[in-house]
DNA sequence: AGGCGGTGTTCAGAAAAAATGATGGGCGCG
DNA sequence: CGCGCCCATCATTTTTTCTGAACACCGCCT
């Protein structure tokens, strides 16, 4: 039983003739006479009464015809579901994400990749700066953010924003920070990230020309206990710009204006994998919300604001 | 795209290899290999990553086979239920009823219709004696019951049963018919039947050595109309045993035990028409209910019952 | 590094299936 | 009674599909 005989099934049942069929299915009479034959035979069932005057469907037949009808249907919705795929980006991808989604934008990005390619799946996983690269490069993530300079060769990278950092005290330490210079920072207790963290090289830096190494009192993993370690008036701490403004207007630490350093913001896939449809589209739309001339992080948002 | 081509992207779908869907298959790895290709070229869809360890779906793959398991699930119940019909008879089938439905057994006779042959639809339609037998001659009706003989030619008939009717007069009449003579009943009044209707010749017969007719007073076409007359206090008619017996219990009218003539009970078909399968399960089903041994409706019952 | 065993692909020729065009028989209609 | 329309059949051609061998690729194991 093949769908041409079914084609040909329909047809006929709905002429009530061969010849005029095999007009229509631009083929000859003989050949579906032997189809419908083929078909009667398979089935065992006579699907149709010969007159001198046409085909009629035998009771039977009329019931086969519905499932026939039916089985059509599916063929054809297969067939066109599948042109529509065609044009259609189908998969899914897994991004890692190392901050707040919200900075991250993850909301806009849902919601443009759905429009753009609605069966295109995200699955954002939020995991540690320093772990986002390992995993596209073992594979297990399909592509991600990070923060500072990417050391794995093969990865393709682009860097989205430079994002502005401030040094951040906890609150009571409002007067030992307000006028103290970066020697005098470097004496007071810092809460620092593990070594593998890019926070950790950017305040290394920061302090690179002085003599001494700046008193640390502790080693996080992560932002939020850094905040954290800051409300509890545990030590000095390097955060976003956003981050600190919102800190200091609760009234839970007050910024440092000295300095500014930057941290670049990088999107990661797999070199080879980077031409791959799914990823390249989503590469794209990142790119372009991050890039787009309005959207600029990196710029404005300077020094304090005196009124 | 054709069913055998639906199965083999199913096959190879779910043992992820060409080499063992082609064993499965019991055909060759070039031939599925070229089905497959063939399939994704019409679809315009790569169904498959071809790795070196296999075949395996590609996420537009994997909704398409979904769709595929459709068509062919649906192919399969046409073809199962085929094989099922095979068996099967189906049809419908129109059959004159001429008296009561409850006397005809027609219940029953639904009810073993629906037994034995599920998709044979039978139309009961009640019409009068005389217009059934030419109603299947003309194929307005496909088989029927009647009373008394059948006259045409072109018609086969089983004669079902042989019977009994009763002499029935107004309830009021009870003197006057109690121990009277065929003659004394002929002088009375009487209710006919227009003279198309196999009672008339019956109650013609019954009066055949007398001398005069009877005294017919009115001329009616159904038995309701006889009953309905004879409440009336009309005259006297022609009833089935049963009939009677029942308008007797019912103190609407009284018998007269004379004579018991018998009329036949027969079912029709058109003779070319007799061996139609559809046709020839129903006349099965109805001479196998009628002339069971223990169903025999013409015997018994004879005169009145005296306690 | 090189061979081995597994994969899927390609190709030319063989086999099978389907379509063709001519022929013939049945039936209704004028 | 013949004509026109219908479908079935048949030998033949055409198309499609299958086959088996050769090949390329990849991971794995020695």
């Amino acid at each position: 039983m093949e769908l041409y005989q079914l084609k040909t099934f329909v047809k006929i049942a709905e002429e009530g003739s061969l010849t005029k069929a095999a007009e229509l299915l631009f083929t000859s009479q003989p050949a579906i006479s032997a189809q419908i034959k083929a078909l009667e035979e398979e089935l065992g069932v006579a699907l149709f009464d010969r007159t001198s005057r046409g085909m009629q469907l035998t009771a039977k037949g009329r019931l086969l015809y519905a499932q026939a009808l039916d089985t059509l249907n599916a063929a054809a919705k297969l067939k066109s579901d599948a042109q529509q795929l065609q044009k259609e980006l189908v998969g899914e991808i897994r991004i890692g994400v190392h901050t707040d989604f919200d900075f991250m934008r993850i909301g806009e990005l849902h919601r443009l990749l759905q429009t753009e390619h609605p069966r295109v799946s995200p699955y954002f996983t939020q995991s540690m700066s320093m772990d986002i690269l390992p995993d596209i490069r073992r594979g297990a993530l399909d592509a991600g953010f990070f923060f500072g300079p990417c050391q794995l060769a093969d990865l393709t990278t682009w860097v989205l924003a430079e994002v502005p950092m401030r040094i951040v005290a906890p609150a009571d330490w409002a007067d030992r920070v307000d006028k103290a210079s970066l020697e005098d920072l470097a004496r007071l207790p810092w809460v620092y990230t593990s070594s593998t963290c890019p926070f950790f090289s950017l305040t290394q830096e920061l302090f690179a020309d002085l003599d001494e190494e700046p008193n640390k009192v502790a080693y996080v993993d992560s932002e939020d206990a850094v905040r954290e370690l800051i409300r509890a008036n545990a030590g000095l701490s390097m955060l976003r710009v956003d981050d600190a403004a919102r800190l200091q207007a609760n009234g839970e630490a007050v910024c440092w204006y000295g300095e500014t350093p930057r941290i670049a913001l990088g999107f990661a896939v797999q070199r080879q994998r980077a031409a791959e449809p799914v990823i390249n589209a989503v590469q794209s739309l990142i790119t372009d919300m991050w890039l787009a001339p309005d959207n600029v992080v990196s710029s404005g948002t300077g020094g304090p604001s005196h009124d």
